[in-house]
RNA sequence: GGCGGCGUAGCCAAGUGGUAAGGCAGAGGUCUGCAAAACCUUUAUUCAUCGGUUCGAUUCCGAUCGCCGCCUCCA
């Protein structure tokens, strides 16, 4: 039974979707204005583990994951440049995707952008107008606070407090606003801007909220069953949506809220505001792989913090990469007789799905894991595995990788017919001990990445 | 000021009222013509500190210290 912590009530809860065997879900994704970073991409990474494991379970999945390509930074860049937002945004949403698949994440079934849904918009804008939600000032509209009681049911603010401390920077007197809490819906833009859309109330642009609620309710409908994001957007953002989103139906928004943790630099939180990030692409050039950025990303579970170094980076480096010979290994390992049966793989599988049915604990999954690798290497040292054994060995290890990802593709099984030549040469000539030839012939593989282990069962290769 | 989280071996980290998973690094070993690789074994009487509850606490309660986050654009 899968369980997990419900930002809506702060606490762990059963998952029982709407309808069952169905999951509808929203993630919120990248505003791309630039590239993203790893601390981004922990929260999507994330993602992409909920999504699988769901599926996993059984799950009929629709994932709606939006890209915010129009905000005020984007809107400044573009003016900046001379250039329209949608050319200014091309770029960085093919840099994303780019990325985000490197990353080995699945793409999800709905990835909308929030320009394309200014008409949904204007529709939740002008219901929220008609029953009072919402009201304009300046030409702009505002969402109307004191309308929706519920409002902080997700963040669990209180504005009853004296909000001192940095909260002054809301300045009462630049907005006609009733309420200092009111946020803007569609802020008003005169003629000679060049990003505006024309709304019966107005030309303008759209609030930063109002496209998640437009989004997600187009492709998921009013009342859905998850939605997920970084823990930073449950307040304002996520607040907002379920304020905008409620108040324009009357119904549940979404009926489970998950927020993941953020990333920490050296013990500091990284953003691009604050300038201490790397991107997925700056690790990438320093040598670092795929496999070993999204290993470490899930090797903390998602609702804790978790402080990036290259010294963790090199070690999830390592640990990929014996996750990788194992597979191979066992691959290539030859069936014994009274070899270790299935019961190991059965009895990791379960402890696998125990973990992540615990609030996504991916770090005790990866535990599950690394026991099963221990175990079977050490058979494979003594009685071996017998052909069920193995087969079934094989197996969960394909189950774990439709949820985690980080064993990454398979050697391929072919070799080039020269390669393959070489390396029968080399076989002969160490058999007749002419190790000079042997030792010339291993050279030249690896210098075409090819690298070989004389093993027991034979030579054994990988690419580099 | 309000709200929330965290502090477990050199590093990362799981976990439970009944006596500390896992990974990396280190050390030892197996294998090998050599090597590389791979694999195995091993590493916390102790869970920030001090009290309390309890037969028993790392786990519950209180206090203290330290760190982080949100309340403001940010995954």
């Amino acid at each position: 039974m899968l369980r997990f912590f419900n930002t809506l009530s702060r606490g762990v809860e059963e998952f029982h979707p709407i309808e069952a065997g169905k999951v509808r879900m929203y993630i919120c994704g990248p505003t791309v204005w630039n590239f993203a970073h790893i601390g981004n991409f922990r929260t999507f990474v994330f993602g992409d583990v909920l999504r699988r494991y769901l599926k996993f379970k059984g799950y009929e999945l629709t994932h709606v994951f939006n890209l915010t390509d129009v905000d005020d930074r984007i809107i400044n860049e573009a003016a900046t440049r001379g250039i329209s937002i949608d050319e200014f945004t091309q770029p960085y949403i093919q840099y994303f995707w780019e990325d985000f698949d490197a990353l080995g994440n699945e793409r999800p079934e709905v990835t909308p952008r929030a320009t394309h849904h200014i008409a949904e918009m204007i529709d939740i804008i002008s219901k929220l107008i008609e029953n009072g939600h919402a009201y304009e000032s300046d030409g702009s509209i505002y969402y109307r606070i004191t309308a929706f009681p519920e409002y902080g049911k997700l963040s669990k603010i209180s504005f009853e407090g004296n909000k001192t401390g940095g909260s002054e920077r809301i300045d009462t007197d630049k907005y006609e606003k009733e309420d200092a809490r009111d946020f803007a819906l569609w802020k008003l833009v005169s003629d000679d801007e060049p990003t505006g859309w024309d709304a019966p109330f107005g030309r303008g642009r759209p609030g930063w909220h109002i496209e998640c609620s437009a989004m997600s309710m187009k492709y998921l409908g009013e009342t859905f069953d998850l939605h997920a994001g970084g823990q930073d957007l449950q307040f304002p953002h996520h607040e907002n949506e379920i304020a905008q989103s409620e108040g324009a139906t009357g119904k549940l928004f979404s009926k489970y809220w998950i927020h993941s943790e953020f990333l920490k630099i050296d013990d500091i939180t990284m953003s691009k505001s604050k300038g201490n990030f790397f991107t997925f692409r700056d690790l990438r050039e320093q040598g670092y792989s795929a496999l070993a950025i999204r290993y470490l990303l899930l090797s903390v579970p998602y609702r804790k913090q978790l402080n990036f170094t290259f010294e963790g980076l090199q070690a999830a480096e390592s640990t990929v990469e014996r996750l990788r010979n194992f597979r191979s290994l066992v691959k290539s390992a030859r069936p014994t007789e009274n070899g270790l049966d299935a019961g190991s793989a059965m009895q990791a599988l379960k402890l696998f799905e125990k973990a992540m049915d615990d609030d996504f604990n991916t770090a005790a999954a990866l535990a599950a894991i690394h026991d099963l690798v221990r175990e079977v290497n050490t058979a494979r040292a003594s009685e071996g595995l017998n052909e069920d054994g193995r087969e079934v060995v094989l197996d969960v290890i394909t189950k774990f990788d439709r949820v985690l990802g980080i064993f990454g593709p398979e050697e391929s099984e072919l070799l080039d017919s020269d390669i393959e030549a070489l390396i029968e040469e080399r076989r002969q000539a160490r058999n007749n001990r002419e190790f000079a030839r042997s030792d010339e012939i291993r050279d030249l593989l690896a210098e075409k990445g090819i690298v070989l282990e004389d093993t027991k069962e034979g030579v054994r290769w990988k690419r580099k």
